[in-house]
Order: C-alpha cells, then structure tokens, then sequence
DNA sequence: AATGAATGAGGTTTCATTCAT
DNA sequence: AATGAATGAAACCTCATTCAT
C-alpha cells in the first residue's frame, strides 16, 4: 500500500510558486496580483536590495501571505524577471503580426521593450548578470523569447534588412549590455545611444 | 502628496576613504600591498560577495588592519576599480606609442581589456552596473581613460578607419555592456562575440 | 536577590480544551474521526514537530476545521495521549480479566503496550518528558491506568509473584523511560532489552 | 601552483566549534567559558527552547560572539552535552580508583552523577531521546564513558557483586530512561525511586 | 460548519564594522 | 600599528493561530 501524501516529516523544498495548481481562490488571486504589484514596484525601485517585509508592506499584506505565494525571495524575483520576458515575448509576438518593414519593426521592438526595462531596476541588474540563478530559471520564457525573436530576424534577413549573420541570443546578449547602461550611474552613459548604436550594427553594411 | 509608505531603499551616505596623502611607513607600505593583492584575488574570484574576513585571510593580515587602510568595503572596491582603471589608461597610452593601423590598435585594445576584465567578477559587477557609489568614486580615473581613448580615437578617426560619430563615452558605455555578459551565466553568451560584432560597429559604414 | 536578567523560559499559559459535551453533530463527529485519525498518523510519524497543517492534509479537512475541533495543537497532543492511556487501560482491564499466572499477565501487558508505544513518536515524546502540560493534562486517563495496573499487581502479590514494594506509579515511570529509549537513535540502545531487564527486576527476589 | 587557503566563495559548513584550532587569546578564551556558563545556565533551565539571544544577554556578550565560537545552536548544545559525558566519565575514572566495595562504588556512581543531571534540563533532553543530532555528536565521548563503565562493571563481576549479563550500554539506557523521569512533571514520578530501583536490578539475584 | 488564505511574532544566522589587547 | 574577537542591526523564513469567504 503506497500513501497517498508524502512524509510530512520531510521539509517539502520548493523552488518555484505553486505551479500545477488548481486555480486560486477569488481573494488569493487577488493578493496574488497585490504582492506582484508590489513586488514589482519595490524591484523596481531597489533591485535585489529590496526586502520581502519591504514588499509585504508596499502589497498591504503579511510577509507570510508573500511567502505562501512564493516560498523564497529569489521564487519572487524569477516570478518578476518571467513575467517580463513574456511581456517581452508578448511584444514580440504582435511586432510579427505587424506589417511596416522587418527591420524597424524589430528596431521599434527593441526601443518598446527597453524602455519598459529602464523603469525595472530588478529585472535589470538580472540581465545585467547579477542573480544567476534567477536567470537560469527563467530559462523557458528565454526561450520563447528567443523563438520569436529568430521569426523576426528570419523575416528581415529575407527582405536583406538585415546583417546575415545576427541570431536571436545575440540581440538578448546585446540587450542584456544595454539593462547594464541602465543600471549605470555614469554620467555621459545613455543607454538610448547605446541602443541606437546596436541597432545601427544590426543592419547589413 | 506623501508616500503612504516610506522609501524602503535607504541610500547609505559614504564618507571617501582615507585620502590623507602623507606617505605611508615602509611596512605599511607592504601590507597595504599585501591588502591589495589579497583583495584583487578575493574580488576577482566572488564579486562583491567576498567578505571583508576573506580578505585579511588572503592578505595574511588581520581584518583591522584592512579597515586601518581601507575605512569601508566601498572604499577598498573603489580601489580596486581605481587600479583596474588606471592599467588601462596604461594600456591605452601604450596603444598610443604603438605603430599599427590607428583602429586595430584600438581593437586590439579593448580586446585585451576585455580579457582581464573577463578575469575580474568584482569589476565586471561594477561595470555591469552594481555598485554605483564606486562607479561614481572613480570618475576621476574614467576621465583619464576617456581622455587617452579619446585620443586613440582621433587617431582612428584621422585615418577614416573608424565610424565618425564614436566617442570614448561609447566606448566606455559598450565596454560596460560587454561586463554584462562576461557575468552573466546565460547560455549563449559570448563575451568575445559580443566585443566582435562591438568593434565591428565601429567601422566606418 | 533579584537576578539581573529576566527568566528566559515564558510558561504559555494554556487554557484546557474545548469540553463542552453537547453530542456532535452526525458529520462533525465524523470530521472529529478524520481528524483524530490524521493526527494519530502525523504525530506517530513525526512527534511534536508534526504542523497542524499536515494533520490537516492527512486527514483530508481544512486546519479550521482541525481548530474548531480542538482549539490548540496542544489540546490535539492531549487528546491522542488520552486516547493512548485509554487504550492501555483498555488493555489492562482485558488482562485483568485473563486468567494465566498473575505475573506473566502483567508482564505480557506491559510488552503489548510498549509495542504500541513504540510505534507511537508523538506519545513516546511526551512519555519521555518532553510536554510537560500534554501530560498534565492527561491526568485523569493517568489515574484510570494507575488504578487496574494497581489491581493487576495486587493480584500477583497475592501469589507472590512481583516484588513487594513494586506500585502501579513505579510502572508507568518505568515505562517513561523505556520511551526515552524509544525515541533514542542511540547505537545498542534496544528498548525490548530495556523492558526486559524491568521486568525481570519486578519480580520477586 | 596550488592556492594555499581555501575558496572563499564557499560558505564553510562548519558543525563542530573551532576544533584543532591554535590556543585562544586571553579574552576569547575568557568570553568562551563565560558563553558555556551561561549556555549551561540557560540550557539547564530551559533546556533546547532556549534561544541563542538568551545565551548571549545571560553570557553577558552579543550574539555574534556567540556564534563566533558556536557556528550553530546544535553546536552549542553538542558542546554542553560533551562536557556532561565528560564530568560523567571524569567521575567514573575517580570511581575506578576508589577502594571500596565494587558495586557500591558503581552504585555511588550512578546516583552522583544523576544528581549533576538532575539539575540539566537540557541534557535531560537529549538524553531522554530528543535531539538525536546532538546525541550522535557526542558519540566519542559515549564511547569513552561506556569504556570506564564497563571497567568498574567488570571489577563489580570479579566479586560477584552485579548480575552477571550486565553491560555498560545497559547503564547507560537505563540512565536515560532515568533523565526521562527527571524531565518529567509528574506527579508521583521521583527519579531517586526509579534510579534505586535500578540499581537493585543491577545486584545479582 | 468548513475552508484554506492570511497573519506576524519570533527564531536563527550573517557580516560590515568597532575596539580591547 | 596590528590583531582578531566582539558587536548587533538586519535579513530571511516558519508555523501556530485567526478570520474572511
């Protein structure tokens, strides 16, 4: 006779939210929303420097109610950097149903997608390279990411919009370079003319 | 309107290190270069991570006397920034003297920039972004590599080799984008393809 | 004198369980028997380190309803330690009853009984001394067993098979520590040897 | 070439206090004996719900510093217990060079050192079977216990004092089956009554 | 009455920095 | 000047209990 529920000796350790639940009750979903709210502000604003109780407040509830929803900081912290590479993706997916020439469909894209990274301070310093392991399990939405990222370069590189060679990873590395310019203090650095330069590289000579 | 919350990222206020100019015994002198080296080992190999007891161990000295020649981590970062800038300054000065064709040398420059930054976590942190108050430390230092890059530049420039509208700004702005991806742990990512299809864009059109 | 820190160990004070004796309702009390069977397993499982949650999932209920029925963990531990004593009594009576030679009566008892404990982490735990209030609060099951196992050993004295001075009390203290055993990961530590030695040391010189 | 300290990446997973270490300084030394007194004190009382903040504000010292020589509260605890079987096991080697009557000096021997456990809560515990991390720890020094035990024991068979399959686990079993009757609230328990029983046991029929 | 989401006090541990030796 | 022990403010996370649905 195999039990029906695990040892619940065994401290249970779980990476990821609830994924592969039913679906929430009417009030979790929305604290759910309020914690990402939240989260996402005080990301934002402080990057991985922010405090789960920092979050609890700014979402209006208990740090436990956080900690339901997302069992470690850094479960939150993959929560926000996926939700913005589906956004990301989602943009991505309605710049292909766009019709203006390929290449600035793609250029207007990256523009889009930069400036809603510029006002994350979180999902930047991930892309920036700080928090690997964030990074890594976020891996799925990279991909798809990456997947429609490639239709839109196949598509300019068929109109010769293009330079022959650019993939996918390399426009996310190049843009990983530019959440680092946003991340940066420096006076001089702007990361709109660091944008402006990538995608002046990315065009055919 | 107030904030219903207060600010959760407090900004820490630094005080600058010990700038006291006056010359330093001789065996001080050796273990602030114990201090250095141990450092540079330390926050090569952990970034920002390391700590202030790492440290001392690695210099062989007490954490003390870390703090008697270096008042906060922030400032012995800073050091350490400062250092890796100054080299290379030194290194773009050499590329000054030398004798190729005015954009290879500068490739050739960053190139090996490159290669000890890719050595370097703490820097590479920096650079990519985090640490903003150290950036900010050592502005003096980025003026003066901004100024001989600026020359190299020139020099390129003179010869129509490089793009007409590169600036040492750029340069140092993409550099830090390619700190990026050398700390990033993405799979994919190539630094040196990064820096490539960089030094690429330079060319003029 | 007064001491100059304040006592560390807070005595929670604990008011006593739910009492109220009005009959249950048909499916309260049969949430009661989920309830009881869960905890039964969870606690045997784990000890005291069990969480109400898992009672709660073990027995299939949410922990509010585990609350309603017993309003602290504490008066749940109770309730399984009674329910434990009460199955010794149980058992005792059966003994007395039986009509072998009084002694071995008593020993075969005291064998069975300690099986059960041993599978029993919880009430091991709480034998062993830990939970003190648990097991004041189960004072009054205490008293039933004290008093068959008082006529269990009245009925051997009479044939003058267990030592004089042996008392119902000696019993269970005795049996307390053959818990200590139980719930001892210590290499050679075999509770049967434990029991066995008492029990020989029961009877009569 | 081969570093010659360690990765400093790598948080050390220490489980035992600064063992084969060089000679402590005055002051920490002196700070560690007054961290045990008071781990002892507040152990003793409160027994493992006593918290590191305790210790620290009874030892008179920051919590830091007891963690500086504890990297962990099991740890302390370990240490506590070590002491006790060491006290345990200092007493016994007196025992052994004492003149009188064999089993008597055992049986001297068991009642002294019950009453130093009498008064440790803590120790109590552990023995009584909780804790089982921190029993296993102390395995070396059980063992050098169990080894002087059963010196006294075989001098005790030589005259025909003890029963003849009595072992030196079985003493220390039936020890902890006696802490379990100290840490008990009881009423009616009185662990003096348990250990003499015992100890009559131990006589040869 | 039942549910399970929410609560938050409280516990352990870390590490930059200070300070007695 | 050097040492490294001491400090203690955080930070993260748990889980018994409460309460809205």
């Amino acid at each position: 006779m195999i039990p029906l529920v695990k040892d619940p000796c065994e401290k249970t350790v779980t990476t990821s939210p609830n994924q592969s639940e039913r679906p929430l009750r009417a009030d979790a979903r929305r604290n759910r929303e309020r914690i990402l709210t939240g989260a996402r502000a005080v990301f934002a604003e402080c990057g991985s420097d922010a405090q789960m109780d920092d979050v609890a407040r700014r979402a209006g509830v208990g740090v436990g109610t956080v900690y339901r929803h997302y069992p470690t900081k850094e479960a939150l912290m993959v929560e926000l950097v996926r939700e913005k590479l589906k956004r990301f993706t989602a943009e991505a997916r309605d710049a292909l149903e766009r019709d203006g020439e390929p290449f600035e469909v793609l250029a207007d894209l990256l523009r889009a997608n930069a400036e809603a990274l510029a006002r994350d301070a979180g999902t930047q310093q991930v892309l920036a390279g700080a928090g690997e392991h964030i990074w890594t399990q976020a891996a799925a939405e990279q991909n798809e990411l990456l997947d429609v990222t490639s239709q839109l370069i196949d598509r300019a590189r068929r109109t010769g919009t293009i330079r022959a060679d650019a993939t996918a990873t390399d426009i996310a590395m190049l843009t990983c370079g530019v959440s680092a310019t946003m991340a940066h203090p420096a006076s001089g650095f702007d990361w709109r003319r660091h944008l402006d330069l990538l995608i002046d590289m990315l065009r055919p000579r």
